[in-house]
RNA sequence: CGGGGUGUAGCGCAGUCCGGUAGCGCACUUGGUUUGGGACCAAGGGGUCCCAGGUUCGAAUCCUGGUACCCCGACCA
Protein backbone atom coordinates (compact mmCIF):
# COMPACT_ATOMS: atom_id res chain seq x y z
CA UNK A 1 0.00 0.00 0.00
CA UNK A 2 1.77 2.99 1.17
CA UNK A 3 5.25 1.90 1.52
CA UNK A 4 6.47 -1.15 0.15
CA UNK A 5 9.60 -2.27 1.22
CA UNK A 6 11.68 -4.52 -1.13
CA UNK A 7 12.27 -7.93 0.12
CA UNK A 8 15.71 -9.19 1.01
CA UNK A 9 15.37 -12.28 -1.04
CA UNK A 10 14.18 -9.91 -4.20
CA UNK A 11 16.96 -7.75 -3.86
CA UNK A 12 19.29 -7.23 -0.70
CA UNK A 13 20.83 -3.22 -1.74
CA UNK A 14 17.08 -2.41 -2.44
CA UNK A 15 15.65 -3.48 0.69
CA UNK A 16 18.34 -1.48 2.48
CA UNK A 17 17.65 1.44 0.35
CA UNK A 18 13.95 0.97 1.35
CA UNK A 19 14.28 0.92 4.86
CA UNK A 20 16.68 4.04 5.18
CA UNK A 21 14.35 5.90 2.86
CA UNK A 22 11.08 4.58 4.16
CA UNK A 23 12.35 4.14 8.06
CA UNK A 24 13.09 7.81 7.75
CA UNK A 25 16.55 7.55 8.91
CA UNK A 26 18.37 9.46 6.07
CA UNK A 27 17.29 10.71 2.32
CA UNK A 28 20.31 11.92 -0.02
CA UNK A 29 21.10 15.44 -0.34
CA UNK A 30 21.61 17.34 -3.80
CA UNK A 31 25.16 16.96 -3.14
CA UNK A 32 26.24 13.49 -4.71
CA UNK A 33 27.72 11.08 -2.23
CA UNK A 34 26.35 12.87 0.86
CA UNK A 35 22.88 12.53 2.92
CA UNK A 36 20.51 14.34 5.07
CA UNK A 37 20.38 12.18 8.43
CA UNK A 38 16.73 12.83 9.69
CA UNK A 39 15.59 12.44 12.86
CA UNK A 40 14.76 9.06 13.65
CA UNK A 41 18.08 8.47 11.94
CA UNK A 42 20.44 11.11 13.71
CA UNK A 43 18.33 10.34 17.25
CA UNK A 44 20.03 6.87 17.34
CA UNK A 45 23.45 8.64 16.08
CA UNK A 46 22.81 10.73 19.70
CA UNK A 47 22.10 7.56 21.68
CA UNK A 48 25.39 5.88 20.27
CA UNK A 49 27.49 9.14 20.70
CA UNK A 50 26.04 9.43 24.34
CA UNK A 51 27.09 5.97 25.04
CA UNK A 52 30.39 6.06 23.54
CA UNK A 53 31.08 8.93 24.66
CA UNK A 54 30.43 7.85 28.19
CA UNK A 55 32.44 5.06 27.97
CA UNK A 56 35.41 7.25 26.64
CA UNK A 57 34.94 9.34 29.93
CA UNK A 58 34.96 7.09 32.51
CA UNK A 59 38.43 5.43 30.56
CA UNK A 60 40.22 8.78 31.19
CA UNK A 61 39.50 10.52 27.61
CA UNK A 62 37.90 14.28 27.47
CA UNK A 63 37.02 15.91 23.98
CA UNK A 64 38.36 18.66 22.13
CA UNK A 65 37.65 20.32 18.55
CA UNK A 66 40.26 20.51 16.21
CA UNK A 67 40.01 22.80 12.99
CA UNK A 68 38.06 21.21 9.50
CA UNK A 69 40.56 22.46 6.67
CA UNK A 70 43.93 21.62 7.01
CA UNK A 71 46.93 22.95 5.44
CA UNK A 72 47.81 20.56 2.26
CA UNK A 73 51.26 20.35 3.12
CA UNK A 74 50.58 19.04 6.78
CA UNK A 75 49.54 16.10 4.45
CA UNK A 76 52.17 14.91 2.63
CA UNK A 77 54.64 14.95 6.38
CA UNK A 78 53.70 11.24 6.81
CA UNK A 79 54.63 9.14 3.52
CA UNK A 80 52.58 6.13 3.97
CA UNK A 81 49.57 8.51 5.38
CA UNK A 82 49.75 10.64 2.00
CA UNK A 83 49.56 7.39 -0.33
CA UNK A 84 46.23 6.50 1.83
CA UNK A 85 44.34 9.44 1.93
CA UNK A 86 45.36 11.49 -1.64
CA UNK A 87 43.11 10.22 -4.25
CA UNK A 88 40.14 11.23 -1.97
CA UNK A 89 40.64 14.61 -0.32
CA UNK A 90 38.17 17.54 -1.43
CA UNK A 91 40.68 20.77 -1.91
CA UNK A 92 39.81 24.57 -1.27
CA UNK A 93 41.53 26.43 -3.64
CA UNK A 94 39.99 29.91 -3.68
CA UNK A 95 37.75 31.54 -0.74
CA UNK A 96 35.64 34.01 -2.25
CA UNK A 97 32.74 33.97 -4.73
CA UNK A 98 31.83 37.37 -7.29
CA UNK A 99 28.84 37.99 -9.44
CA UNK A 100 29.26 36.62 -12.96
CA UNK A 101 29.98 39.56 -15.30
CA UNK A 102 28.59 37.75 -17.94
CA UNK A 103 25.35 37.21 -15.94
CA UNK A 104 24.43 33.94 -14.92
CA UNK A 105 24.87 33.98 -10.90
CA UNK A 106 28.10 33.65 -8.80
CA UNK A 107 31.60 31.98 -10.17
CA UNK A 108 34.66 31.93 -8.11
CA UNK A 109 36.51 34.92 -7.53
CA UNK A 110 40.09 34.36 -9.83
CA UNK A 111 41.38 36.88 -7.53
CA UNK A 112 40.59 34.76 -4.38
CA UNK A 113 43.28 32.13 -4.62
CA UNK A 114 44.83 30.77 -1.88
CA UNK A 115 48.40 31.05 -0.98
CA UNK A 116 48.48 28.07 0.32
CA UNK A 117 45.41 25.22 -0.42
CA UNK A 118 43.64 23.58 2.29
CA UNK A 119 42.52 20.48 2.30
CA UNK A 120 38.86 19.24 4.05
CA UNK A 121 40.16 16.41 6.91
CA UNK A 122 39.74 13.10 5.74
CA UNK A 123 41.30 12.33 9.38
CA UNK A 124 42.64 14.69 11.35
CA UNK A 125 46.38 13.05 12.84
CA UNK A 126 48.57 15.65 10.50
CA UNK A 127 46.06 19.14 12.02
CA UNK A 128 46.06 17.04 15.82
CA UNK A 129 50.01 16.42 15.87
CA UNK A 130 50.96 19.36 14.68
CA UNK A 131 49.43 20.97 17.65
CA UNK A 132 50.93 18.01 20.21
CA UNK A 133 53.94 19.40 18.54
CA UNK A 134 53.68 22.39 20.71
CA UNK A 135 51.70 20.66 24.00
CA UNK A 136 54.08 18.01 24.49
CA UNK A 137 57.85 18.64 26.19
CA UNK A 138 57.92 16.98 29.01
CA UNK A 139 57.23 13.35 30.27
CA UNK A 140 54.87 15.28 32.48
CA UNK A 141 52.98 16.15 29.85
CA UNK A 142 51.72 12.69 28.67
CA UNK A 143 50.02 10.84 28.09
CA UNK A 144 46.94 13.03 26.28
CA UNK A 145 43.64 11.47 25.71
CA UNK A 146 42.19 13.55 23.18
CA UNK A 147 39.00 12.88 21.09
CA UNK A 148 36.90 14.58 19.03
CA UNK A 149 33.21 14.09 17.23
CA UNK A 150 33.83 15.35 14.00
CA UNK A 151 32.84 15.13 10.47
CA UNK A 152 34.88 14.33 7.49
CA UNK A 153 35.37 14.20 3.92
CA UNK A 154 36.35 11.47 1.84
CA UNK A 155 35.64 11.27 -1.37
CA UNK A 156 34.54 8.18 -2.39
CA UNK A 157 34.02 7.18 -5.96
CA UNK A 158 30.81 4.98 -4.93
CA UNK A 159 29.02 5.63 -2.13
CA UNK A 160 26.29 4.31 -0.34
CA UNK A 161 23.46 5.77 2.75
CA UNK A 162 25.47 5.17 6.00
CA UNK A 163 27.58 2.90 4.67
CA UNK A 164 29.82 4.97 2.98
CA UNK A 165 29.47 9.11 2.22
CA UNK A 166 31.50 11.04 0.95
CA UNK A 167 30.68 13.02 4.42
CA UNK A 168 30.27 11.25 7.62
CA UNK A 169 30.31 11.83 10.84
CA UNK A 170 32.34 9.62 13.38
CA UNK A 171 34.55 10.34 16.51
CA UNK A 172 38.52 10.00 16.40
CA UNK A 173 40.15 9.50 19.33
CA UNK A 174 44.08 10.78 18.83
CA UNK A 175 46.38 9.72 22.15
CA UNK A 176 50.05 10.25 22.95
CA UNK A 177 52.12 8.39 25.03
CA UNK A 178 55.55 8.32 26.96
CA UNK A 179 56.31 4.32 26.05
CA UNK A 180 55.15 1.79 23.32
CA UNK A 181 53.68 -0.45 26.12
CA UNK A 182 51.19 1.94 26.91
CA UNK A 183 50.03 3.09 23.61
CA UNK A 184 49.79 -0.69 22.30
CA UNK A 185 47.46 -1.03 25.68
CA UNK A 186 45.72 1.57 24.89
CA UNK A 187 44.47 0.80 21.18
CA UNK A 188 43.32 -2.83 22.82
CA UNK A 189 41.42 -1.02 25.24
CA UNK A 190 39.54 1.14 22.94
CA UNK A 191 39.15 -2.01 20.61
CA UNK A 192 37.24 -3.61 23.81
CA UNK A 193 35.31 -0.69 24.09
CA UNK A 194 34.08 -1.05 20.70
CA UNK A 195 33.38 -4.76 20.90
CA UNK A 196 31.43 -4.05 23.94
CA UNK A 197 29.56 -0.89 22.72
CA UNK A 198 28.85 -3.07 19.49
CA UNK A 199 27.74 -6.68 21.39
CA UNK A 200 26.02 -4.87 23.85
CA UNK A 201 24.24 -1.65 22.57
CA UNK A 202 24.16 -2.41 19.21
CA UNK A 203 23.20 -6.34 19.32
CA UNK A 204 25.91 -6.82 16.77
CA UNK A 205 28.30 -9.38 17.48
CA UNK A 206 31.66 -8.62 16.10
CA UNK A 207 35.47 -10.76 15.89
CA UNK A 208 38.13 -8.68 17.13
CA UNK A 209 41.20 -8.96 15.46
CA UNK A 210 44.09 -7.39 13.62
CA UNK A 211 44.24 -6.30 10.08
CA UNK A 212 46.98 -7.62 7.43
CA UNK A 213 49.59 -5.20 6.21
CA UNK A 214 47.73 -4.70 2.81
CA UNK A 215 44.48 -3.85 4.77
CA UNK A 216 46.19 -1.60 7.66
CA UNK A 217 45.68 2.33 7.82
CA UNK A 218 47.64 4.39 6.14
CA UNK A 219 50.42 5.47 8.65
CA UNK A 220 49.60 2.74 11.17
CA UNK A 221 52.01 0.35 12.82
CA UNK A 222 49.37 -2.22 13.83
CA UNK A 223 45.56 -1.92 12.96
CA UNK A 224 42.60 -3.75 15.18
CA UNK A 225 39.00 -4.08 13.88
CA UNK A 226 35.87 -5.50 14.66
CA UNK A 227 34.32 -6.80 12.11
CA UNK A 228 30.45 -7.51 11.93
CA UNK A 229 28.54 -9.71 9.79
CA UNK A 230 25.46 -8.54 7.47
CA UNK A 231 22.43 -11.03 6.70
CA UNK A 232 23.35 -11.43 3.40
CA UNK A 233 27.12 -12.85 4.23
CA UNK A 234 28.92 -9.81 3.58
CA UNK A 235 31.61 -8.35 6.35
CA UNK A 236 31.48 -5.20 7.60
CA UNK A 237 34.47 -3.05 9.37
CA UNK A 238 32.55 -1.65 12.35
CA UNK A 239 35.26 0.34 14.00
CA UNK A 240 39.35 0.29 13.86
CA UNK A 241 41.76 1.40 16.77
CA UNK A 242 45.51 2.04 15.37
CA UNK A 243 48.52 1.70 17.09
CA UNK A 244 50.22 4.64 15.00
CA UNK A 245 54.39 3.67 16.77
CA UNK A 246 56.04 6.84 16.25
CA UNK A 247 55.05 7.61 12.81
CA UNK A 248 53.40 11.08 13.25
CA UNK A 249 56.01 12.00 16.17
CA UNK A 250 58.96 11.41 13.53
CA UNK A 251 56.51 13.35 10.72
CA UNK A 252 56.08 16.17 13.34
CA UNK A 253 58.78 16.16 15.26
CA UNK A 254 57.20 15.69 18.15
CA UNK A 255 59.78 14.78 21.49
CA UNK A 256 59.44 14.80 25.02
CA UNK A 257 62.17 14.64 27.95
CA UNK A 258 62.09 11.75 30.03
CA UNK A 259 62.63 11.59 33.72
CA UNK A 260 66.08 10.40 32.75
CA UNK A 261 67.02 13.90 30.96
CA UNK A 262 66.73 12.05 27.49
CA UNK A 263 65.14 13.08 24.44
CA UNK A 264 62.57 10.94 23.14
CA UNK A 265 59.94 10.56 20.51
CA UNK A 266 55.86 10.15 21.59
CA UNK A 267 54.07 7.02 20.71
CA UNK A 268 50.85 7.41 19.16
CA UNK A 269 47.22 5.93 18.95
CA UNK A 270 43.85 7.10 16.89
CA UNK A 271 40.52 4.67 16.78
CA UNK A 272 37.81 5.38 15.48
CA UNK A 273 33.49 4.93 15.04
CA UNK A 274 31.28 6.33 12.34
CA UNK A 275 27.75 6.53 11.23
CA UNK A 276 28.81 3.65 9.40
CA UNK A 277 27.83 1.56 12.64
CA UNK A 278 23.84 2.93 11.93
CA UNK A 279 24.13 0.58 8.24
CA UNK A 280 25.81 -2.07 10.53
CA UNK A 281 22.55 -1.60 12.79
CA UNK A 282 20.24 -2.18 9.51
CA UNK A 283 21.47 -4.93 8.26
CA UNK A 284 21.95 -7.03 11.44
CA UNK A 285 18.83 -7.01 12.66
CA UNK A 286 16.10 -5.46 10.53
CA UNK A 287 13.85 -7.39 8.11
CA UNK A 288 11.68 -7.54 5.21
CA UNK A 289 8.84 -5.35 7.19
CA UNK A 290 11.03 -2.89 8.08
CA UNK A 291 13.85 -1.49 10.97
CA UNK A 292 14.58 -3.72 13.87
CA UNK A 293 16.22 -1.72 16.61
CA UNK A 294 17.85 -2.79 19.84
CA UNK A 295 15.80 -1.30 22.95
CA UNK A 296 19.07 0.15 24.13
CA UNK A 297 19.68 2.40 20.82
CA UNK A 298 16.35 2.76 19.85
CA UNK A 299 14.98 6.50 19.45
CA UNK A 300 11.68 5.70 21.52
CA UNK A 301 11.34 2.21 23.12
CA UNK A 302 7.44 1.97 23.88
CA UNK A 303 4.62 3.20 21.73
CA UNK A 304 1.10 2.88 22.74
CA UNK A 305 -1.83 2.63 20.61
CA UNK A 306 -5.02 3.88 21.33
CA UNK A 307 -8.09 1.37 19.62
CA UNK A 308 -9.77 1.92 17.65
CA UNK A 309 -8.71 6.21 18.45
CA UNK A 310 -8.03 7.96 21.70
CA UNK A 311 -10.53 8.14 23.90
CA UNK A 312 -10.52 9.78 28.02
CA UNK A 313 -10.61 6.31 29.36
CA UNK A 314 -7.90 5.12 26.94
CA UNK A 315 -5.67 8.15 28.02
CA UNK A 316 -6.27 7.84 31.41
CA UNK A 317 -4.94 4.26 31.38
CA UNK A 318 -2.01 5.27 29.29
CA UNK A 319 -0.97 7.99 31.48
CA UNK A 320 -0.99 5.36 34.27
CA UNK A 321 1.55 3.23 32.19
CA UNK A 322 3.45 6.28 30.93
CA UNK A 323 4.07 7.39 34.61
CA UNK A 324 5.19 3.62 35.25
CA UNK A 325 7.57 3.13 32.69
CA UNK A 326 9.50 7.16 32.53
CA UNK A 327 10.01 6.13 36.14
CA UNK A 328 11.97 3.02 35.30
CA UNK A 329 13.73 5.52 32.64
CA UNK A 330 12.16 3.78 29.34
CA UNK A 331 10.91 5.87 26.71
CA UNK A 332 7.59 6.04 25.62
CA UNK A 333 4.86 8.20 23.55
CA UNK A 334 1.16 7.83 23.62
CA UNK A 335 -0.14 8.08 19.83
CA UNK A 336 -2.87 10.45 19.86
CA UNK A 337 -2.61 11.09 16.46
CA UNK A 338 -6.44 10.41 14.97
CA UNK A 339 -5.61 10.88 11.02
CA UNK A 340 -5.06 6.71 10.94
CA UNK A 341 -6.01 3.58 12.31
CA UNK A 342 -4.13 1.69 14.47
CA UNK A 343 -2.84 -0.83 11.58
CA UNK A 344 -1.74 1.77 9.65
CA UNK A 345 0.12 2.58 12.69
CA UNK A 346 0.97 -0.69 13.55
CA UNK A 347 2.81 -1.03 10.32
CA UNK A 348 4.38 2.60 10.50
CA UNK A 349 6.27 2.09 13.88
CA UNK A 350 6.87 -1.47 12.35
CA UNK A 351 8.84 0.74 9.70
CA UNK A 352 10.54 2.55 12.21
CA UNK A 353 11.66 -0.42 14.34
CA UNK A 354 10.05 0.40 17.85
CA UNK A 355 11.08 -2.40 19.45
CA UNK A 356 7.69 -2.96 21.58
CA UNK A 357 4.03 -1.55 20.83
CA UNK A 358 1.27 -1.53 23.33
CA UNK A 359 -2.51 -1.67 21.56
CA UNK A 360 -4.60 -0.47 24.36
CA UNK A 361 -8.84 -0.71 23.82
CA UNK A 362 -11.67 -0.72 25.95
CA UNK A 363 -11.89 -4.65 25.40
CA UNK A 364 -8.63 -4.64 27.22
CA UNK A 365 -9.30 -2.24 29.99
CA UNK A 366 -12.44 -4.36 30.52
CA UNK A 367 -9.64 -7.25 31.37
CA UNK A 368 -7.57 -4.92 32.94
CA UNK A 369 -5.22 -5.45 30.53
CA UNK A 370 -3.33 -4.46 27.64
CA UNK A 371 -1.63 -5.77 24.08
CA UNK A 372 1.96 -6.30 23.97
CA UNK A 373 3.82 -6.77 20.34
CA UNK A 374 7.83 -7.04 20.46
CA UNK A 375 9.10 -5.83 17.05
CA UNK A 376 11.71 -8.36 16.95
CA UNK A 377 9.75 -11.35 16.65
CA UNK A 378 5.84 -9.85 15.77
CA UNK A 379 4.80 -12.32 19.16
CA UNK A 380 2.03 -10.70 20.87
CA UNK A 381 0.33 -11.57 24.25
CA UNK A 382 -1.68 -9.91 26.15
CA UNK A 383 -0.73 -8.75 29.60
CA UNK A 384 -1.89 -7.79 32.89
CA UNK A 385 -2.08 -4.07 33.72
CA UNK A 386 -0.70 -4.81 37.06
CA UNK A 387 2.74 -4.92 36.74
CA UNK A 388 2.87 -3.98 33.10
CA UNK A 389 5.50 -2.28 33.92
CA UNK A 390 8.12 -4.80 35.01
CA UNK A 391 6.80 -6.84 32.47
CA UNK A 392 7.93 -4.13 29.38
CA UNK A 393 10.99 -3.48 31.80
CA UNK A 394 11.92 -7.35 31.32
CA UNK A 395 10.80 -7.33 27.75
CA UNK A 396 13.24 -4.75 26.75
CA UNK A 397 15.76 -6.53 28.30
CA UNK A 398 14.22 -9.80 26.98
CA UNK A 399 14.45 -8.29 23.13
CA UNK A 400 18.37 -6.40 23.41
CA UNK A 401 19.79 -9.83 24.50
CA UNK A 402 17.30 -11.70 22.51
CA UNK A 403 18.18 -10.18 19.06
CA UNK A 404 22.14 -10.34 20.27
CA UNK A 405 21.73 -14.31 20.59
CA UNK A 406 20.00 -14.60 17.06
CA UNK A 407 22.78 -12.20 15.29
CA UNK A 408 25.67 -14.42 17.04
CA UNK A 409 23.85 -17.59 16.31
CA UNK A 410 23.93 -16.77 11.92
CA UNK A 411 26.92 -15.23 12.38
CA UNK A 412 28.44 -18.27 14.23
CA UNK A 413 26.95 -20.54 11.44
CA UNK A 414 28.70 -18.41 8.81
CA UNK A 415 32.21 -18.96 9.59
CA UNK A 416 33.74 -21.93 8.04
CA UNK A 417 36.85 -23.19 8.07
CA UNK A 418 38.51 -24.44 4.63
CA UNK A 419 41.52 -26.21 3.35
CA UNK A 420 41.86 -25.46 -0.32
CA UNK A 421 40.99 -23.01 -2.45
CA UNK A 422 38.28 -24.73 -4.38
CA UNK A 423 36.43 -25.01 -1.08
CA UNK A 424 37.13 -21.54 -0.63
CA UNK A 425 35.74 -19.95 -3.74
CA UNK A 426 32.44 -22.41 -3.59
CA UNK A 427 31.98 -21.26 0.40
CA UNK A 428 32.11 -17.57 -0.54
CA UNK A 429 29.98 -18.55 -3.52
CA UNK A 430 27.23 -20.61 -1.92
CA UNK A 431 27.00 -19.81 1.27
CA UNK A 432 29.14 -16.17 2.14
CA UNK A 433 29.96 -15.29 5.30
CA UNK A 434 33.71 -15.39 7.22
CA UNK A 435 36.22 -18.10 5.87
CA UNK A 436 38.76 -19.38 8.36
CA UNK A 437 41.75 -20.12 5.79
CA UNK A 438 45.44 -20.46 6.34
CA UNK A 439 47.73 -17.74 4.33
CA UNK A 440 51.30 -17.51 3.28
CA UNK A 441 51.67 -14.08 5.02
CA UNK A 442 52.40 -12.52 1.59
CA UNK A 443 51.02 -9.23 0.67
CA UNK A 444 50.80 -10.44 -3.06
CA UNK A 445 48.79 -13.91 -1.81
CA UNK A 446 46.11 -11.88 -0.41
CA UNK A 447 46.19 -9.43 -3.24
CA UNK A 448 45.63 -12.79 -5.29
CA UNK A 449 42.99 -14.29 -3.22
CA UNK A 450 41.09 -10.92 -3.70
CA UNK A 451 41.13 -11.38 -7.55
CA UNK A 452 40.20 -14.53 -7.65
CA UNK A 453 37.76 -14.63 -4.79
CA UNK A 454 36.24 -11.24 -4.18
CA UNK A 455 37.10 -11.76 -0.57
CA UNK A 456 39.37 -9.38 1.65
CA UNK A 457 41.68 -10.70 4.68
CA UNK A 458 39.27 -8.99 7.46
CA UNK A 459 41.38 -9.90 10.14
CA UNK A 460 43.55 -12.53 12.21
CA UNK A 461 41.21 -12.50 15.22
CA UNK A 462 42.91 -11.89 18.52
CA UNK A 463 41.40 -15.14 19.96
CA UNK A 464 42.84 -17.44 17.02
CA UNK A 465 45.11 -20.15 18.39
CA UNK A 466 48.34 -20.64 16.49
CA UNK A 467 47.82 -23.55 13.67
CA UNK A 468 50.32 -25.43 11.61
CA UNK A 469 48.92 -25.31 8.01
CA UNK A 470 49.80 -24.83 4.52
CA UNK A 471 47.89 -21.57 2.51
CA UNK A 472 44.90 -22.16 0.74
CA UNK A 473 46.35 -20.24 -2.50
CA UNK A 474 49.72 -21.17 -2.39
CA UNK A 475 50.43 -24.53 -0.11
CA UNK A 476 53.17 -22.41 1.75
CA UNK A 477 53.54 -23.14 5.35
CA UNK A 478 51.43 -21.08 7.59
CA UNK A 479 51.48 -20.90 11.43
CA UNK A 480 47.27 -19.49 11.75
CA UNK A 481 44.10 -18.96 10.01
CA UNK A 482 43.17 -15.50 8.81
CA UNK A 483 39.09 -14.73 8.44
CA UNK A 484 38.18 -13.73 4.55
CA UNK A 485 35.27 -12.65 3.84
CA UNK A 486 33.44 -10.02 1.16
CA UNK A 487 32.96 -7.01 2.75
CA UNK A 488 31.16 -3.41 2.44
C1' C B 1 36.27 6.33 -13.57
C1' G B 2 33.98 2.30 -17.09
C1' G B 3 29.12 -0.59 -18.31
C1' G B 4 23.74 -0.63 -17.71
C1' G B 5 19.25 1.82 -15.94
C1' U B 6 16.29 5.90 -14.16
C1' G B 7 14.76 11.28 -13.49
C1' U B 8 6.98 13.51 -15.07
C1' A B 9 2.39 16.39 -8.33
C1' G B 10 4.80 14.85 -1.46
C1' C B 11 5.57 9.19 -2.81
C1' G B 12 5.14 5.21 -6.63
C1' C B 13 4.39 5.23 -11.82
C1' A B 14 2.05 5.58 -17.18
C1' G B 15 2.70 8.74 -21.34
C1' U B 16 8.49 9.28 -24.88
C1' C B 17 9.05 4.58 -30.08
C1' C B 18 5.12 7.60 -33.79
C1' G B 19 5.76 15.91 -31.43
C1' G B 20 -0.38 18.69 -30.84
C1' U B 21 -0.36 21.95 -24.80
C1' A B 22 -0.09 16.13 -18.96
C1' G B 23 -2.62 11.49 -16.60
C1' C B 24 -3.27 7.14 -12.86
C1' G B 25 -2.76 5.08 -7.72
C1' C B 26 -1.48 6.57 -2.83
C1' A B 27 -0.96 10.99 0.11
C1' C B 28 -3.39 16.10 0.83
C1' U B 29 -8.27 19.45 1.57
C1' U B 30 -13.78 19.38 2.61
C1' G B 31 -18.20 16.57 3.92
C1' G B 32 -20.24 11.97 5.35
C1' U B 33 -20.07 6.79 6.82
C1' U B 34 -16.62 3.79 9.48
C1' U B 35 -13.01 1.86 13.27
C1' G B 36 -9.14 -4.65 17.47
C1' G B 37 -3.72 -5.15 11.36
C1' G B 38 -2.17 -0.43 6.17
C1' A B 39 -11.08 1.87 5.85
C1' C B 40 -15.02 3.48 2.24
C1' C B 41 -18.03 7.07 -0.70
C1' A B 42 -18.37 11.87 -2.85
C1' A B 43 -16.44 16.57 -4.20
C1' G B 44 -11.81 19.39 -4.58
C1' G B 45 -6.56 21.40 -4.67
C1' G B 46 -1.79 20.52 -6.36
C1' G B 47 3.06 20.26 -12.18
C1' U B 48 9.46 25.45 -14.29
C1' C B 49 7.53 17.02 -17.15
C1' C B 50 15.96 17.05 -13.73
C1' C B 51 18.86 21.52 -15.96
C1' A B 52 20.74 24.36 -20.26
C1' G B 53 20.88 24.99 -25.33
C1' G B 54 19.05 23.45 -30.25
C1' U B 55 15.31 21.66 -34.20
C1' U B 56 10.04 22.90 -35.04
C1' C B 57 4.16 26.69 -36.19
C1' G B 58 4.28 23.59 -31.75
C1' A B 59 8.77 19.55 -27.42
C1' A B 60 7.61 15.53 -21.41
C1' U B 61 8.32 13.34 -26.42
C1' C B 62 13.41 14.59 -31.37
C1' C B 63 19.01 16.39 -31.15
C1' U B 64 23.47 18.17 -28.17
C1' G B 65 25.65 19.05 -23.56
C1' G B 66 25.27 18.90 -18.35
C1' U B 67 23.48 17.03 -13.63
C1' A B 68 21.46 13.68 -9.87
C1' C B 69 20.22 8.90 -8.20
C1' C B 70 20.11 3.37 -8.59
C1' C B 71 22.53 -1.42 -10.06
C1' C B 72 27.26 -3.96 -11.60
C1' G B 73 32.83 -3.43 -11.63
C1' A B 74 37.79 -0.97 -10.11
C1' C B 75 39.17 2.29 -4.98
C1' C B 76 37.91 2.79 0.33
C1' A B 77 35.53 3.32 6.98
Amino acid sequence: MAKEITSRSEDYSQWYNDLVRKGGLADHSAVKGCMIIKPHGYAIWENMRDQLDKMFKETGHVNAYFPLFIPKSFLSKEAAHVEGFAKECAVITHYRLMNDPNGGGVIVDPSAKLEEELIVRPTSETIIWDAYKDWIKSYRDLPILINQWANVVRWEMRTRLFLRTTEFLWQEGHTAHATAEEAVIETRQMLDIYATFAEEFMAMPVIKGVKTANERFAGAEDTYTIEALMQDGKALQAGTSHFLGQNFAKAFDVKFMTEHNTEELVWATSWGVSTRLIGGLIMTHSDDEGLILPPKLAPLQVVIVPIPKPTPELADAADKIIKDLKGRGISVKYDTDERNRPGFKFAEYEMKGIPVRLGLGMRDLEQNQVEVARRDTKEKTSVSLDGIGDYVENLLADIQSSMFEKAKKYRDEMITSVDDFDEFQRVLDEKGGFVLAHWDGTVETEKRIKELSKATARCIPLDSKPEAGKCVLTGEPSTQRVLFARAY
